[in-house]
DNA sequence: GTGATGACGGAAA
DNA sequence: CTTTCCGCCATCA
C-alpha cells in the first residue's frame, strides 16, 4: 500500500522512455531523498536505472551505468549527458507541480 | 513524542 | 574542474 507520494514517484519513473533518464528532484519535488528511498525498497516494475542525480551522476554506479548504456543513453565520461538524455518534467505523465 | 539517516540538491570554497 | 557543507522532507528506530 503505497502512499500517494510514493505512487507519484513510481508513476514518473515508469513514464521515462527507454534511452532517456530523469532526476530525483523531478520525480520527488521538494524531497529528492524520498525518491531514492522508494526505489531502494521498490525494484519490481520500476526502471530505477533511468533515475539519476541532478548533475547526471549515477546513484548505483557501474551497475546502473551498464543498464543505461544498454538502453542507448548517451554518456559524458562517467556521467549521463543530461543535455540529450534528460527528460523535461513536462514530458512525464505527471509533472512535479503543474498547478503553477 | 524526539532523534538519526538517506539511491539528493544546490551553493560555497 | 573537484570537494565540502548545509538544508530538505519523509521514513525508521
Amino acid at each position: 500500500m503505497a502512499s500517494e507520494r510514493e505512487r507519484s514517484v513510481l508513476a514518473r519513473v515508469r513514464s521515462v522512455p527507454e534511452g532517456y533518464v530523469t532526476t530525483y528532484g523531478a520525480v520527488s519535488p521538494g524531497s529528492p531523498r524520498f525518491a531514492g528511498a522508494v526505489l531502494a525498497h521498490t525494484a519490481e516494475d520500476v526502471p530505477w536505472q533511468r533515475v539519476v542525480r541532478a548533475d547526471g551522476s549515477l546513484a548505483q554506479g557501474a551497475r546502473q551505468r551498464a543498464l543505461l548504456e544498454a538502453e542507448g543513453v548517451p554518456f559524458r565520461g562517467s556521467r549521463v549527458d543530461l543535455g540529450e538524455a534528460l527528460i523535461p518534467p513536462e514530458a512525464l505523465t505527471s509533472r512535479p507541480n503543474d498547478d503553477k
